[in-house]
DNA sequence: GTGGCTTTTAACCTTACATTAACAAAAATG
DNA sequence: CATTTTTGTTAATGTAAGGTTAAAAGCCAC
């Protein structure tokens, strides 16, 4: 069997530091791409796919959450643990927001950090049974490319979608025909499930709608209670 | 709508820290069973289904990982996260190394759980797809869908059902033919049992026989005193 | 800053649901 | 057979969920 290795994004700015970390990784059979800075993570991630994202909070010019808020936009699954010096409260609370996996307070053990790697990529590794390269979809008469963010009626011009908008779409088209249940998109796109989030979800649906009008045998109905469903007739 | 709130089970021995945080998380809308050691936590856990362990390591008679163990062994999925009062980095790895999907240093901020609960809850949406087919019905003509809660005769028009609708549909199929007692659908659909339920109940076997008119063969027949029965001719 | 795009919040409206009431009809009871 | 209990059915009510549109707030790039 071929044994491929787990790619780990690094973005660390204290060079010293950033190169003993991802040698220790690499001595773990781990593949890393170190960044020095949030910029240079971001175009190194956008190069490449991965499995795994370590990302420093502390760094200038584009701080970790900022940096994993572009990412996520991205990609909605990848795990991401951030690193940081103080353990402040606020931090943690705003990096379990922007969807971190887990979260690292330096200075940490390694053998820790070797363990909480391995219980991710471990979870997702269930989870990811061959899903990923989901990013295209057929619709009845509409082409929707959920990388690229756009959907396309018969080979026409393509519509433009909102990060949102794409996200729900994708979702839904993932559920074809089957029930797409409100908290899984709540959980997985809002991450978060109240009142509001409720709300802005069904006005994107009310934006989807109008986008699909095009073709009328797709349509997204509602089961009460439930969630959504994507059918082509 | 159907509130359902996500079960925890909470095994924690010191009795006033166990029962605050207990009331801290009931207080977030989690349904929380509290036991005092892991021997009546292994004990609870095996009565009931879970969303989510949270287990004390330091215990008498039996730790949290030894717990951990006995409850892996019955169940691979659930989420189970330690408290410990000591940043042992020992610890951290043999709770990893028992599956752990988080770990939390006592003191720890009451937000800080409630986020961590929230990211692994959310984890675990995705995966839970949920399998289909103990959904599907034939009643004569009819087809039954009871996860996307539609009724269709002979491939038809679907007809939607409400919730209410719908279960007390299932369940009389899952009888077919057979005796399905007042008690039953009472106790599971409306989850009690008086004057009121059972005439509300009346009312949706009005509104089930409306819809089963369509079919000659089919028919809710009653029971006097004991429940109604679904036959097929 | 300003302008343009995205997202959330708000407001108002419609539909869906569940319960309760009211009255009629069967069935059981003694 | 008179009376009580159970069931059948329809309609009214109150509440919650969803639909729609617009305004407000947030964000990013310039």
């Amino acid at each position: 069997m071929e044994e491929i290795k787990k790619k780990i994004l690094l973005v660390e700015d204290d060079p010293n530091f950033g190169i003993v970390l991802k040698d220790y990784l690499m001595m773990n059979d781990y593949d890393v791409v170190h960044a020095k800075n949030g910029m240079e993570g971001f175009e190194k991630f956008k190069k490449d796919d991965f499995d795994l994202c370590i990302l420093d909070v502390m760094m200038p010019y584009k701080d970790g959450f900022t940096l994993a808020k572009e990412i996520r936009e991205k990609n909605t699954d990848v795990p991401i643990v951030f690193l940081t010096a103080k353990t402040m409260k606020e931090d943690v609370l705003k990096g379990y927001k922007v969807g971190a996996d887990d979260y690292l307070n330096k200075p940490f053990d390694s053998e820790v950090l070797l363990m909480k790697i391995k219980a991710i990529m471990q979870r997702k590794a269930t989870e990811t049974i061959s899903d990923s390269k989901q990013f295209e979809f057929k619709i009845g008469r509409f082409e929707l490319n959920s990388k690229l963010r756009f959907l396309r009626f018969n080979g026409g011009e393509p519509i433009k979608l909102s990060p949102k908008e794409n996200e729900l779409l994708r979702l839904l088209a993932l559920h074809e025909n089957d029930l797409m249940p409100r908290e899984l998109a709540l959980t997985k796109i809002w991450r978060d499930d109240n009142y509001f989030t409720s709300r802005s979800m069904d006005v994107y649906i009310a934006k989807l709608r109008k986008y699909l009008k095009l073709d009328d045998k797709v349509e997204i109905l509602n089961i009460h209670g439930e969630g959504f469903r994507l059918v082509v007739n």
